[in-house]
DNA sequence: CTGTTAGCGCTTTCAA
DNA sequence: TTGAAAGCGCTAACAG
């Protein structure tokens, strides 16, 4: 930068100035200074500029640590995907946030909590925190503090800016579609890292209220990392034995194995068993064969809108709309029977 | 740090030598300054730090841009998730440096040598920069300034860390399968986004010049983005038309349309077609069904033994090997007939 | 072993 | 419209 000054012959706050377009300066300076950084191929330190500024153009990617990885989940990555998509096109890069679990318990408080400390990030994109009991009151603390937050599920404040597909909302309409196609024995299959669980339950006891029959749904956690025998084994029970008519997958990655069990019992879809899933990425569930119906939470999309906001108001922009719902689309693609 | 130098009864070195471990100090200050920075709850500013000792404890995760976005890469994934893996066990931090291609034509550089030239990265992880003409020198000149650098991919200097998988080994393997079980028609589908295209055509000639009867190879290029319409097409033309018996698929996407698309036409694997895929996670090709034979390229290894290497150098450690190569299993799960 | 001091590279008053 | 100077929060000689 003195070297810049230098060559331009100017003093160091013009460059500054030039460089920030921060005051008024003579044009023919501006020249100068834009010429001999040129020269120099002059890059400013983001680093030094962030000291005296108090930003860094870093965004946090944050979810809490579970029995997953960030990067095993489909979903995290389709909405990582969408977040790196808003943030390509800006000054603005991705840090991510991941936690080992032993270093959680080191520390004793999640991770993106020392990096807003620090000031090492300028805002925070976090998924999952409302259900982890954990993170849950450092991110409240952050978001009454202000703190740049957009975060992906349901909305828990005045503060902050929220996307949310309504899990509860399409789950219970997921319910409808088997209930109302005659099903009255379901088999769900949850994975063991979405951290949705209870709001399942709770989804289920509700829909049992609100409807005369009784939808008899057998909860199985499916754990991406397993071995897939167990699985195998509670489709036996499940399907072969107890006569499940219905199967429901919140992930993508068990459907290629439940196809594969059925077609080897002989059993398809939807003759003698009905298939419903959720898909994060538009038309996963379209390559199957039969292809298989999906409520489609596009989780890109989401990701995308959360970085978005946040970007708009980190450059000063208002944001009109801090809470944004998307639509889980159901897709009906022929792996629904009716059993009346 | 003043305040806790000032709670500890000492000078702010003294608060940065604890901090750092840096000189001697006496143990009941160092017990002080301990108890003042818990009780102020202070943590130091990595910005500052970075500032004054030229470091940030960032990695920089690079891929050249291409048709697609590093998000859209399984094989991306799988490389990042195990330089996660690496990295969330230190104090170091992952960050993006993904690329919008119009950024690149504004700055007529990638993003990771600006990032190197503001010291805002201490290393730097590259995957495909080989095959990149555009990034390649500058890689190649940050190397030569021995800036940290671990990359994905042949050996192409002295400095830097790099692990390969032999792509053009396990290439020839491939064809080599479907040469010895008598296969003399093969498609392969190449996405369009690994920029493996001129590889691919280079081994072939070498298969051919080495083999006494031809191996007729026909290369699709598919996009992930694209519809798949265009693809059964090409599947119409060459495996009803034309006949292949053989098909190599370098990513797992595409494998479950082929397997419709085949089913649809009473055609099976291996009896009418034989098949093998390119899988980076291991078994992602046993959950089809049939199960396709596979190479599996480790690509989570690659990536956590990638981390490990420059985190270990730039812990100043020494790393005796630079250059690690993994090995390409070829997995037979029967998807491969001999048609002699 | 410890405090003083001069930076790291930039921004931002404050005067001029 | 511009320059001088005081920081941003920390590290690293240097001197004691």
């Amino acid at each position: 930068m003195y070297e810049v000054a230098e060559k331009a012959d100017v003093s160091i706050s013009t460059v500054s100035r030039v460089l920030n377009n921060s005051a008024s300066v003579k044009p023919n300076k501006v020249d100068a200074v834009r010429k001999a950084m040129k020269e120099l191929n002059y890059v400013p330190s983001e680093l030094a500029r962030g000291l005296a500024k108090n930003v860094t153009k870093m965004i946090g990617f944050y979810m809490p640590f579970s029995s997953i990885s960030l990067f095993d989940s489909k979903y995290a990555l389709e909405l990582l995907r969408g977040v790196d998509k808003a943030i390509s096109t800006t000054d603005y890069s991705i840090v991510i946030l991941n936690e080992d679990v032993a270093d959680f318990k080191k520390l004793r408080q999640p991770k993106f909590v020392n990096y807003v400390m620090q000031n090492r990030i300028d805002g925070l994109i976090l998924n999952g925190i409302y259900q982890s009991y954990e993170s849950f009151p450092y991110f409240k603390k952050l978001l009454d503090n202000n703190f740049p937050i957009a975060y992906i599920g349901k909305r828990v404040n005045k503060e902050g800016f929220n996307v949310y597909a309504g899990y509860d909302k399409y789950i219970y309409s997921m319910l409808g579609e088997f209930y109302k196609n005659g099903h009255r024995k379901v088999l769900a299959l949850i994975n063991k890292g979405s951290l949705n669980f209870d709001r399942f339950e709770q989804v289920i006891r509700k829909f049992r209220k609100e409807h005369s029959e009784y939808l008899d749904i057998t909860i199985i956690e499916t754990n991406a990392a397993d071995n897939s025998q167990q699985l195998i084994n509670s489709l036996k029970d499940l399907i072969l034995i107890k006569k499940c008519t219905g199967i429901f997958c919140d992930i993508t990655s068990t459907i290629s194995l439940i196809l594969t069990f059925l077609n080897l019992n002989n059993l398809s879809v939807p003759k003698d068993v009905s298939v419903i899933a959720i898909e994060h990425h538009k038309d996963d569930c379209a390559v199957y064969y039969p292809q298989i119906n999906s409520f489609y939470v596009p989780a890109y999309d989401m990701g995308k809108i959360a970085a978005e906001m946040l970007i708009s108001s980190l450059r000063g922009e208002i944001v009109e709309e801090t809470s944004r719902f998307v639509h889980a689309n159901y897709i009906n693609r022929g792996s629904m029977k009716n059993v009346n």
